[in-house]
DNA sequence: CACATCTAAGTTTTT
DNA sequence: CTTAGATGTG
């Protein structure tokens, strides 16, 4: 018996010694989940399905990309490998780790990456190519034009219209709500039933109604050519429905691997399995307590229930050690999500000690809370941390206003995360509708924002015009046989012209933008007051577009993969230059800062009031405080400002509601925290000066009295 | 039929 | 505070 323990420690000793440097800078439970199932020598050997349980901080990033270094370097052919991220963002970050890792371990070898990773990206991204390459085998044009959010609602409302449900004697749930409720039920795959009484109960009475104008919405989108996000994932989960497409396509993988499990829904899981049914090769990565997308159908059973899905059943690896934080801020986030109901039970440990615990600050206000947030973060800076490896979160894009202008006022550049797009504004959308106009003439909801834009036409003309495109089929003769109203007469010879320009695709891309740029000029300064910082982001635009191969590459990677930050800077952006971080809680997913600040961690903010419909919602906003609070390397501060103004009123009036600490940190769980005051009180007899503690406006109270 | 002006509503998180 | 719909005018 006493041989085992020694022949087994030789044995590792020799492997250790074998093994290439990338193996044995991973702790054991990290080398289980990057070897599990992969032998070496056996390219194109998959092994059983694997499900990573990796808490926040625990490397998992790092893990998956040695996975996929350590598959490449036993033979497996890059392009054989499908890598689903949850961003753009997470992809590149994915292949330019793997491309540094496998270029250590193969030396000049590397060469064979550099075709890469073709396909790694979100499964809406990967959706879109395999769509195009199998479009003939299921009946759909390959030269198909993907809605955003915003077209589809738009083409959804003009379903509803056509249909009468804008006239109802009890109003029908507007554009939005519809195309949620639509959304959710491709995504959950449920019966619209349950998905009413579920998420949506004020709308249970329009059940059929909904129903038909769902069957409406769907043919219109086939009459167009155009796919919906949803469709991407359900034109795919449908094609390997089919068990010969199922195979043919599955077998061009020998290996998926998924990142962000916990946030897929069951219809991206009908496609893992459509894929793998029988799990080889499969392997997923996730953490039960990050999961903070149920409003997009995310279903937490996916991971699960995941290892039960096959037989025998998949291996599980749990990932507990924390790299990223200090131990206090680290028993501070357990104790948060220890009060959580359902979970993989495991309590992340680190040994980065520290005694500094994270502070719950309490400001009167958002705007004390901007106050302290822009001298904190100078101070923190003074100090030798770099803007960059500090970040302000919150729960709703909103939220950050007042810091906004703050760190304006002071002149802090920052970066913002999450919330309004770039490409959500109407000057963007015009110049992008021109190009996806000329690119599918049958997609009505571009023709019709399009035509719009010239003087004397408007939604009457527009539909007309569109209906005559659809009929004809192709844009330039259609639109030359019809009588322009009168007043767009100057216009109109330029606007054929410019469709003539772009359909001949004589000028190439990215020439084509600069032709659209120069056409809409006139259209910008005509309808918009302030045509200049506008014309700005249009530069920015075509800046964008020189980065994409093809019109129709640039159209769809921009529509699926959104550049998503706005700047805060006046100058362009330099790569060089230090900025601040701002981010909604969801758009921080898997980054991390030495410094980071939670704002508005009050009852109403988290949970946000808007959600706290059922048990269930609120749990998802428990783990969105945790996940907020697990970004923290070094210092975390919660900020509890203890009124808000309303709004809807004027900017000097004074109602305001008195608000609480967040029900996630009850009274027990303080100990974990050190409380402090902003500003600091200042001791009586000290000063001589009027002290800076609360200032009153006692000319708004005054006014009050009277309102 | 297009367009200006007014009024009344809704307001999270994202591919 | 922003945007969708209603109403009125050219």
């Amino acid at each position: 018996m006493a041989a085992l323990p020694q022949s087994i420690t030789a044995s590792g000793d020799a492997l250790e010694t074998a093994l290439p440097g990338y193996l044995q800078r991973l702790n054991p439970d990290q080398r289980r989940a990057v070897e599990f199932g992969v032998t070496p020598g056996a390219a194109g050997m998959a092994g059983a399905p694997l499900l990573i349980i990796a808490g926040a901080g625990s490397g998992k990033t790092n893990t998956l990309a040695h996975r996929v270094a350590h598959l490449v370097v036993n033979g497996v052919d890059p392009r054989r490998i499908l890598l689903l991220t949850f961003s753009r963002r997470a992809a590149a970050e994915m292949c330019r780790r793997v491309e540094r890792i496998a270029a250590a371990a193969l030396g000049p070898k590397a060469s064979v990456l550099s075709e890469g990773l073709t396909f790694a990206g979100t499964f809406h991204a990967v959706g879109a190519r395999l769509l195009r390459d199998y479009a003939a085998h299921i009946g759909l044009d390959p030269a198909f034009t993907i809605h955003d959010r915003e077209d589809s609602a738009d083409l959804m409302n003009l379903v509803r219209h056509e249909m009468g449900f804008s006239k109802t004697e009890k109003r029908f749930p507007a554009k939005g709500t519809c195309l949620s409720i639509y959304s959710r039920v491709v995504n959950a795959q449920a019966p619209l039933a349950a998905i009413l009484a579920s998420a949506f109960p004020w709308s249970v009475g329009w059940e059929a109604e909904l129903k038909t104008l769902f069957a409406a919405y769907v043919e219109a989108k086939q009459r167009q050519n155009v796919l919906d996000y949803d469709d991407l994932l359900l034109y795919w989960a449908q094609m390997v429905g089919e068990p010969s497409l199922a195979a043919e396509i599955g077998g061009r993988f020998d290996h998926v691997l998924v990142d962000e499990y916990q946030d897929t829904n069951r219809l991206q899981a009908s496609i893992l399995l459509g894929l793998k049914p029988d799990g080889r090769g499969l392997a997923v990565v996730g953490d039960d307590a990050q999961s903070i997308y149920s409003f997009r159908a995310a279903e937490i059973r996916n991971i699960l229930d995941f290892p039960g899905h096959f037989t025998p059943r998949a291996a599980v690896v749990t990932l507990d050690r924390n790299y990223r934080s200090t131990q206090p801020i680290l028993a501070a986030a357990n104790a948060v999500i220890a009060e959580a109901s359902e979970r993989y039970a495991k309590e992340l440990w680190s040994e980065r000690a520290s005694v500094e615990r994270p502070q719950i600050v309490t400001v009167r206000d958002e705007i004390e809370q901007a106050n302290f947030v822009a001298s904190e973060v100078l101070a923190a800076r003074e100090a030798g941390l770099a803007l960059k490896s500090q970040a302000v979160l919150f729960r709703a894009s909103h939220h950050s206003g007042p810091l906004e202008v703050e760190l304006t006022r002071r002149n802090i550049p920052f970066v913002k995360f999450g919330g309004l797009k770039f490409l959500d504004a109407a000057h963007v959308k015009d110049v992008l509708a021109v190009l996806r106009f000329a690119e599918n003439p049958r997609d009505r909801a571009a023709g019709f924002r399009v035509l719009q834009l010239l003087p004397g036409i408007g939604p009457a003309s527009a539909r007309r015009m569109v209906d005559a495109v659809s009929a004809v089929g192709a844009l330039v003769p259609a639109l030359e046989a019809q009588t322009p109203p009168p007043r767009s007469g100057e216009d109109w010879p330029g606007f054929l012209d410019l469709l003539r320009r772009l359909g001949s695709r004589a000028a190439g891309w990215p020439a084509e933008i600069d032709q659209v740029r120069e056409w809409y000029g006139p259209h910008l300064e005509r309808l918009h007051e302030d045509a200049a910082t506008r014309q700005a982001d249009l530069v920015q635009l075509a800046q964008i577009a020189t980065g994409y191969a093809s019109r129709e590459r640039f159209l769809t990677e921009l529509t699926l993969d959104p550049p998503d930050a706005t700047s805060g800077r006046a100058a362009d952006p330099l790569l060089d230059e230090d900025y601040l971080i701002l981010s909604t809680i969801h758009s921080a997913k898997g980054q991390e800062w030495k410094s980071v600040h939670v704002l508005n961690v009050v009852d109403g903010c988290m949970p946000s009031d808007l959600a706290v419909g059922s048990a269930k919602d609120i749990e998802e906003e428990r783990r969105l405080l945790y996940v907020a609070m697990t970004r923290a390397k070094d210092h975390l501060h919660l900020i509890v400002p203890q009124r808000f103004f309303t709004h809807g009123q004027s900017s000097r009036g004074d109602r305001h509601v008195y608000a609480s600490r967040t029900r996630f940190i009850p009274s027990p769980l303080l100990r974990h925290f050190s409380a402090r005051l902003w500003p600091e009180p200042v001791e009586s007899g000290s000063a001589t000066a009027p002290s800076e503690g609360p200032r009153i406006d006692v000319r708004a109270r005054l006014r009050s009295m009277w309102s």
